[in-house]
DNA sequence: CATGGACCACCC
DNA sequence: GGTGGTCCAT
């Protein structure tokens, strides 16, 4: 394959599938563009920094990579795209070799579904977190569209040189860019619904509380993980289940397995799971705090030091094996509620299907929140969010 | 500490 | 009526 202003890399597709780690749930900012050169053209996935566009190829063996810089900067490659790479795909981890050891049958088959390549990323902490704040009651396809609106409507885009390039690539935008209390109202016009608060609060206490934001939340990683799911868990909008998405996706917690109603249904139905009031035959009960620990510990025990690797596989398998199916429909009622205040039309749509069978549809702001703005907010809410925040201070 | 609702917007 | 949760009140 000859791609000219690409660099190749070697790295088997058994070791990194873009196609399947890119678009399972991880991360919701990649973008494919068909790339219409001759005509054997694979599609190039791209992902914006904040200070160039990171572009991807690859055949069976190779991946090719190259970076768009803004105008003006020096994009003279001095390695640093390469390191970033090899540190996202984590490229030192060896899949053979973490999971090798995994015994579990029905892992085994998954894997062997696909012939590998599906791997944790290992992302920016504060990216992630927003995103998975994103994902409560939500589907793939309409936490991309927010994550996207979020960038385009909360960062300025790179200037690039090739005019090739159409479409505005913006940067996620940084902490102090979400923490305005203006925040709210704008993201419920763009259809955030009840996440919108949640994410300028979040934002808030973190440039409240810490110097660099970001920074803090890299120091997770080399705390403890209990330590640093209680921290994630004091942020509004972070429960059990999104702060188990990221401290497994970017805090370097590969022995986490996040529980969703979806990794119950594979614990229900591969592993015979039960849950206290549910017999054999009945509809599997809503998730508990209870039985999302028992769930989470029993993969765990399963699949030993990286079971969020492998827990990684069951779900993009899953996923997967749905869209294969393409039609494969299970659940859906219609609305008949109305809910008053400002409504977004949204578009987009996505519909997966499980390996079982049975299928489940998913798929000018921006200013320094300074003391001045915090006044801002009522009294109540400035008691609810410190009491809240303090909730497991000692 | 353990359950039910509400919560937004959107799917169907 | 349901969604790849979380928050709040019993």
């Amino acid at each position: 394959m000859l791609l000219p202003g690409f660099r190749p890399l070697h790295v088997p597709i058994v070791q990194l599938n873009l196609e399947l780690v890119l678009k399972c749930g991880q991360s919701f900012r990649w973008r494919v563009v068909q790339v219409v050169e001759n005509d054997l053209s694979s599609p190039e996935w791209r992902l914006t920094l904040h200070d160039r566009v990171i572009c991807l190829r690859q055949n069976s063996d190779t991946l090719f990579y190259r970076a768009l810089f803004p105008l003006g900067t020096h994009e003279l490659e001095d390695g640093s795209t390469l390191a970033w790479i090899r540190d996202y795909f984590q490229l030192d981890v060896d899949l053979d070799n973490i999971f090798s050891s995994i015994e579990d049958p029905i892992f085994k088959r998954a894997t062997s579904l696909f012939g590998g390549g599906i791997r944790i990323l290992r992302q920016d902490p504060w990216e992630n977190l927003i995103s998975f704040v994103c994902s409560s009651n939500n589907n793939i396809s309409r936490i991309t569209s927010m994550v996207q609106n979020l960038c385009t409507h909360f960062s300025s885009p790179l200037v690039l040189d090739s005019l090739n390039i159409v479409e505005p690539h913006c940067p996620f935008p940084p902490p102090h860019s979400l923490s305005n209390p203006s925040v709210d109202g704008i993201l419920r016009n763009l259809g955030f619904g009840y996440r919108a608060k949640y994410i300028q609060q979040t934002a808030s206490i973190l440039c409240q509380v810490h110097e660099d934001p970001q920074q803090w939340l890299l120091s997770l990683r080399t705390k403890s993980t209990d330590e640093a799911r209680e921290e994630l868990l004091k942020l509004p909008g972070v429960g059990p289940k999104v702060a188990d998405c990221i401290l497994l996706m970017s805090c370097d917690k590969p022995e986490v397995v996040p529980i969703d109603t979806h990794m119950l249904q594979i614990a229900t139905k591969h592993y015979n799971f039960r849950l206290p009031g549910n017999l054999k035959g009945k509809a599997v009960p809503a998730i508990t705090p209870k039985s999302r620990d028992e769930v989470s510990l029993m993969f765990q025990k399963k699949w030993g030091a990286h079971a969020g690797w492998a827990h990684g596989v069951l779900f993009a398998a899953d996923l997967k094996s749905l869209a294969a199916h393409g039609g494969i429909r299970t659940s859906s009622p219609s609305p008949s509620r109305v809910s008053r205040g400002v409504d977004v039309p949204k578009k987009e749509r996505e519909t997966v299907s499980r390996i079982s069978g049975s299928s489940i549809s998913s798929s000018p702001p921006g200013e320094l929140y300074t003391d001045e703005t915090v006044r801002g907010d009522s009294l109540a809410e400035r008691i609810k969010l410190r009491r809240r925040y303090s909730r497991f201070k000692p």
